[in-house]
Formats: C-alpha cells, sequence, structure tokens
DNA sequence: GTTTCCACAATGGTCATACTTATCGCCCGC
DNA sequence: GCGGGCGATAAGTATGACCATTGTGGAAAC
C-alpha cells in the first residue's frame, strides 16, 4: 500500500505531518531544506513533491517554494490521504465523513448487489454473515473485524459499480480504526450482526429494496454510535 | 486542473493513453523508450511516471520496467483520472459508474443541506433555480450548463460533507459532457428544472425529507436518460 | 510623497552523466 | 530434474551545472 524507495519514505514522513497539521495549511517549504532535513537529493525531493503535488496537498511555484494547499483542496477520495488523516489530528472529522459517505452508497450497493451479484458473491455473503454470527457471539473481535470487512467489501463489490467497490479498502480502514481504537462494545450488538444475515438473505433472494433497507439500518447505526462516542 | 512543467505534458499524453486503452494494461513501458519518446531528460519521465504511479494506475519494477495496471486498481475517484476517461475510450463506463454515484450521493447531500445549509448558500440555490428556468426556457445552453452545475456544486458543498463537497467539481465534468457531447435535449425538460426549484424551496424551508426526494427524482431521471442513450 | 518600471536575485525546473542496487532469468553443477 | 549462484538489465539515487520564471526592492519619474 504504501509507495517505496527513498521519495516513499519522505512521503511516509510528509504526508502524515501535513495531514495532522504539524506542517500547517499555507506554510512554505523549500526543495534544499527538505534535502538538507532528509539527507536525500534533489531528485529524491523533487519526486516526493510530485506526489504530494498530484494528491493536491501541495503545490510547487518558483521563486516561491512549495506551498501546503488548503484542505479544502486535498483529493479527499485518495485513498493514502485517507489513511494519513485517519492517523492523525482530524481522525473524527474523517470518521464523520466517511460515515456520511457510507450512508449514502452502502444501501444503494446493497440494492443493485440484489441483482447484480454473482453466484459466487451471494454465498460468500452468507457465509460472512454466519461467520460474523458466530465470531460476534464468541468475542473474537480480530476475525469478526476481518469478516465485517470482507462482508462490506463484497458487497461494494456485488453491486456492479467500479466506483463503489473502490470503497472496500476505505470501508475497511473506518471499521479497522473503530476496532482498534476500542470504539466498540466488546461483543458486536446481535441485532447489528441480524441485519448483516438479513442483508446477505435479501440479496441471495434478488430483494433489493430488502437489501438497501437492512444496509441503510446497519450504516446508520454505526453512523449513529460514531457521533455518541464524538461526543 | 492540468499539471505544469514537462513532466505535466508527459501525463497529458500518457494519462489519456493509458485511459483510452492505446497503451493496454499489462504493457511495459521503459524510461528509456519514453526519454527518447519525447525528447526529454529522465529526470523529467521519473517525476510523470511518479504522479501515474500516486494514481495507481502504473507501477515501477526494478529490472522489469513500468508495468500498466489493471484498470480495477487505478484510482477512480481522481478527478484527473476521471477527466482521462471521460474523454476516452470507456466514455460510457465512466459515466455510467458516475450517475450511480450520483444517485446515491445527491439525495444524502441534497437532506443535509435542508439542516446545514448557510443564508447565502439558500439564497444562491434559491437565485440558480431560477436562472435555470430563465435560460431553459431561452434555451441557452451554455448559460444553463453553468447554472445546473452551480446548482448541484452548492447543494454538494451546503452539505457540510467535505467527501460529498468534492464531488463538484466530477458532477460538472459529467453535465459538460452531457451537453458537449449533444446528448442533451434542446430545450432542458421543464420537469427537471421543476424539480431543481423543488430542492431549493425544501432546502430553504429546512424540509429535508422532500429536498432529498425531489433531488432523487432529478438524479434518477438523469440516469435514466443516461441509459437510454447509451442504447 | 506616490507611483511606475526595471533589474536582480532567489527558487524551482531541466539536463547529462555517473554510479548503485535490486532482481529476473539463465546456466551450471549436483 | 532441481536448486543455487551469478551476471546482465533496468530502475533508483546522487551530483553539478545551467535555464526559466517571478516576487521584490530600489531607482527614477511624476
Amino acid at each position: 500500500m504504501d509507495f517505496q524507495g527513498l521519495p516513499g519514505r519522505l512521503l511516509a514522513d510528509l504526508g502524515p505531518s501535513i495531514a495532522a497539521g504539524e506542517i500547517p495549511v499555507g506554510s512554505i517549504l523549500r526543495i534544499e531544506g527538505l534535502e538538507e532535513r532528509y539527507g536525500v537529493s534533489r531528485t529524491v525531493v523533487r519526486e516526493a513533491v510530485r506526489m504530494l503535488e498530484s494528491m493536491r496537498m501541495v503545490a510547487s511555484r518558483r521563486r516561491v517554494g512549495i506551498t501546503v494547499r488548503p484542505k479544502a483542496e486535498w483529493d479527499v477520495f485518495n485513498p493514502t490521504v485517507i489513511a494519513w488523516r485517519l492517523a492523525g489530528a482530524d481522525r473524527g472529522a474523517q470518521l464523520r465523513s466517511l460515515g456520511s459517505l457510507r450512508v449514502a452508497v452502502e444501501p444503494a450497493a446493497a440494492g443493485l448487489a440484489a441483482t447484480q451479484a454473482t453466484d459466487d458473491q451471494r454465498r460468500a455473503l452468507s457465509a460472512l454473515a454466519m461467520e460474523m454470527t458466530m465470531t460476534g457471539r464468541a468475542g473474537d473481535l480480530a476475525a469478526f473485524l476481518r469478516h465485517d470487512a470482507d462482508f462490506h467489501a463484497t458487497v461494494l463489490q456485488a453491486s456492479g459499480n467500479e466506483m463503489f467497490a473502490h470503497l472496500g479498502d476505505t470501508v475497511e480502514a473506518v471499521l479497522r480504526g473503530r476496532t482498534e481504537h476500542h470504539l466498540m462494545p466488546h461483543h458486536p450488538e446481535e441485532y447489528a450482526v441480524q441485519l448483516h444475515r438479513e442483508v446477505a438473505e435479501a440479496v441471495c433472494s434478488g430483494d433489493g429494496e430488502r437489501a438497501e433497507r437492512a444496509m441503510r439500518a446497519i450504516v446508520a447505526g454505526a453512523l449513529e454510535e460514531l457521533e455518541a462516542i464524538l461526543e
């Protein structure tokens, strides 16, 4: 997932720093400064900066330097940027945004999946819902997380929409964040798990509306919980 | 919007070529080849490749070269990638994906806007809906497009969700594509315009459900039209 | 005192070249 | 037939020079 080489190392340090606000919006970096700070050549610095530029986090101008662009202009759908923000200071804001996005997208994806999913995908959903039931009861949070993430990723994939499918990794990051930061009840709520089973059933039987409704209940519930936790 | 400098020029040629499939998935480019093909130095080629890499369109490996990654891995939410795809061979697929995305996101955004919009935004929406009515009747497609795009961008902005807000430019690209490629009736449908007015009214009066419903009718209608045109 | 304009200097942008490093695939020996 | 090592290959990094652009400050004109 991360980028490799020396530019990748720069990026792995600069990106999170900018995302966390340690290097504030509007501040100006200079190539020479970065060369010295990281002990690398101009080439390497420039390539790292180019990548930040293509994420629209910085802009480079002659006779000025490299300026950090306003947050509103960042490529906020870029998985790397999302990961950086989730790890940093505005994790809360990022989770909220993603929560709303899920409420909008996942029900639609579930509805589409009911008509578009392959047989394999339908089987996978049923199996994953079952696994979630069992690992949830057992309190095995790690396994539960894995199945939960797989479930949502499969639904998104099964929607047949390439853009929806791409949100799978992002949703996984959200769920993982929730588990890792102990924003989750020790035993996943039975009600939520039941809704997952309902989505699986509805998709299997081709009932788009029911799948959509059940999925909406899931993600709306998750968003509510999140708001409660973030005070 | 475009990137500047020589790497930007490479990108403006390579990106669309890859997006259009002229440089097919799995093919291998070599730095030296690109140097000669474009008559630029290694530095420039590498920076362009880095940017393509951060869009996940290519992967660079020692002793192998630069390979074009499968479409499914591309950063499909990147505005630049979207623009390239809209300009190229799979414009249809891209429009379809974006259509579904709009159906999912814009109603939710409209619903949020009803409670989150600032007074200025509410005023702007009313004004834009009026403008659309007038320019639509007059058959001034250019002005209509501008107001239509502004309207949707404003709703997305007013939702208060940064991720929704970012889709404004993309939606504009979709609408522009529809107009430019003559995928649009000469006089915009009065019914659609009326729905825009209804969204504006609902947002102004804080009626989230009505705003959501009206917006859903708009984008669902647009998706239907699109499907009809794409046969 | 204010405005206009120009030259200068600072900074990113590009180039050419040399060297380093990882790794794919072939060949040799078992 | 199989496994390990070695060499060729292509990307990765460093360096130093030069080019191009542009913000700024100071001089000159008003």
